[in-house]
DNA sequence: GATGAATCGGACTCTTGTGTCCGATTAATT
DNA sequence: AATTAATCGGACACAAGAGTCCGATTCATC
């Protein structure tokens, strides 16, 4: 249903909005999302692209976020890296149904149209401030000693 | 969002549907689908293993529905040829979150739950006693003269 | 200025979805 | 029995998604 891009997209930008300090590099956000390093760099690439993101080169380099977290919602991260395409015309190009969908096509866009809108009513920083015991990216219930952001030795 | 072999299958069963007429031919369907006849062939065959369709070979041999059009939901179809799948565990396998989900899977998870519920809900007679202005397949608004299903020469 | 750490971009590989083609099989008709 | 109309199954071709690799570039630090 989701490409492994919108997946892999949605855990860099939990990971980007999960750790306050600037600058976090593909390598690290690789380890933290579990996402491989070298694909990782060319779904930030995308999202960097599309503004959600933003890059530093060089030594000290790295990844953030180009928003504060509670303006970004799942659905931009969504549109950046895989659209959601609604239908706007028949997809059989028929003359009479034109923008006016037919009534299976109108039911299959209302899906999608009920995705945007699930997708656009929850925002990285909502997520991120949500009471779970699963905090995204992070392999510890609330509360035990290791945090997620903590530097993991290899 | 969804694929192309979806989009075939959905017109199929319609196709198939609204033709009380058993026995309707890859060529035939192919035409009022506009799908590719010879894909349109695996996807049909996709759809009688999940017996929702049945075949008969040989001359005067064809493709029918298995079930009656108020008993096939759109969701089946859906199923029979790329399923939904749901996020049951989490995706990074952290043990931690396991069947509970973090927020971030949740919301994802949910999203597909409202899509599976979508389309659960409507039957592909359903679809076709719409009133609409736009028949499915059907070039031609309700009323005028030449109906879709009837046979087109070549 | 040299070194090292990092992103950036392009080229490549691998897998999967989409689509074609054809021979084998089945069944109705003549 | 021969012919014809149809599904069935496998092999193949093409395109796009997923993933790897590496050289070029940028930038901080020594």
């Amino acid at each position: 249903m989701f490409t492994q891009t919108v997946e892999y997209a949605l855990r860099a930008m939990i990971c980007l909005a999960s750790n306050p300090a600037p600058g976090q590099t593909v390598e690290q956000i690789s380890r933290a999302t579990q996402v491989p390093a070298a694909y990782l760099g060319k779904v930030l690439q995308q999202l960097v692209k599309q503004q959600l993101v933003t890059s530093r080169r060089g030594a000290g380099g790295g990844f953030s976020l180009a928003l504060p977290p509670d303006q970004i919602s799942l659905l931009r991260v969504v549109q950046a890296v895989d659209p959601i395409q609604r239908i706007t015309t028949c997809p059989l190009g028929l003359e009479a149904h034109g923008v006016r969908l037919c009534p299976l096509h109108k039911r299959v866009d209302n899906a999608l149209a009920d995705m945007e809108r699930a997708f656009s009513q929850s925002t990285l920083a909502e997520i991120l401030a949500e009471p779970s015991d699963s905090i995204p990216l992070c392999n510890f219930p609330r509360g035990t000693p290791a945090p997620c952001s903590s530097p993991q030795p290899r």
